[in-house]
DNA sequence: AAGTGGTCTAGACCACGGA
DNA sequence: CCGTGGTCTAGACCACTTC
């Protein structure tokens, strides 16, 4: 293990175990440096590990303090609907119920940057986990940016699959919220009207622009996500 | 702005116009080194940032590479409800409903490493927003690993900031899923019978001990976790 | 004003793992 | 084997902020 990481395991250790309590100051890396017996660059990375990690806060001048309020925070991964189905073992398949180019709604209009009339592509999809209906997908896809996608076959491959291996993004923005299920997602699904759906809704952008936003509807019973945080 | 983030800002520009597309090699630190005038060490903290980012993939001898499957990942940040409330300007308040010590149920006993008969603090609360119920709180917390919490009142304090002040972790797991609510949670909500609700299961730990095992469950219509990514 | 963290250099050693 | 990234040193300058 690299120097810097046993340092941070050990300050860590420090801060678990009661040692250095929440709002305790640190000492200065001037000093951890020579507790450890290396340079300051070392302890700044270790420190910068735990800043990371929202356990320690620092300020210039004030120095380190272990941090007052750690908001849990965690990274969220939303799987690839293909690969989490597979990933335990279903069968995937999709299918394309709508395919149109046409102007967008207001709300897409705006994160797009489109005048009224101008079109993008929509595209409205079924994810299917050994058969049985998993996903909606209602996807918005800016052709300013992307207007390759206007000669994809995406009922060959998801329109999730092709922007994740042709469209870097820089900035994503999730909505996560529960609903009841609209009459055309229960019947998509195959739902009792009004049950309990789990919705993602996600807008990515590279640089200034805004590719794509889409819509993920799943079945509440069928659907988790899992987050896990920490070394 | 360093000279290490203009790089980076330099490099990521690369990525997202095309210039270097999914899975093409990123020449190697000595070459970048010269051609940005810095030292490999500069290099290095800026492609930190963009492996961290999840843009590109790095193997020693191997290279660097532009990330073939970019799975959107983003920091969530489950806010501390009294914090969300108040930021909205709402009143915040709270309610302990029950408080026990008793042998916790078996899922419950398996993460805390607790035997058969060992108790752990149950504890039941329900959370206003300006007076109308917007959380529910049902918490164990292991009196093996905070032996503290027996003396706490959180009737003043709230379960959740005692443990955010006192308690660091190191390790968290979170689980999220929609659902209907049970007759209790729909009572307790004031929601109709069966409404959809967004469900947070939350395991915290420090070192190899789980401190605290939380389900929060709050009515659709009103949460909404929001997750934004990027520099 | 002065202490603290943020960053950078120039050079070095080494582990990993693909060729 | 040997090129690549991972890390570390010793020293330095600087920005920020609080004392």
């Amino acid at each position: 293990m690299a120097k810097y990481q046993e340092i941070r395991e050990v300050l860590l250790e420090r801060i678990t175990d009661g040692t250095w309590t929440p709002g305790t100051a640190i000492p200065n890396e001037a000093v951890l440096a020579e507790e450890f017996g290396v340079t300051r660059p070392t302890i700044n990375r270790a420190m910068r590990d735990l800043v990371d990690g929202g356990l320690v806060e620092r300020r210039r001048r004030a120095g380190s303090r272990v941090a007052l309020r750690r908001t849990p925070d965690a990274v969220l991964r939303i799987p690839v609907v293909r690969d989490e189905i597979e990933g335990r073992g279903g069968t995937y398949s999709h299918l394309v119920i709508s395919r149109d180019i046409t102007p967008p709604p207001p709300s897409v209009r705006a994160v797009f940057g489109l005048s009224p009339r101008q079109p993008a592509l929509w595209l409205r999809s079924l994810h299917f986990d050994s058969g049985r209906p998993h996903q909606i997908e209602d996807r918005w896809i800016n052709l300013e940016a992307r207007p390759e996608a206007r000669d994809v076959d995406f009922a060959v491959v998801s329109a999730n699959e092709w922007l994740v291996r042709h469209v870097p993004y820089t900035r994503a923005e999730q909505v996560l919220y529960a609903a009841s299920a609209s009459g055309d997602e229960a019947d998509l699904l195959r739902l009792p009207a009004a049950a309990p759906v789990f919705v993602i809704e996600r807008t990515t952008w590279t640089g200034e622009r805004s590719n794509t936003q889409v819509r993920l509807v799943n079945p509440a019973e069928s659907f988790r996500l899992v987050t896990r945080d920490g070394w």
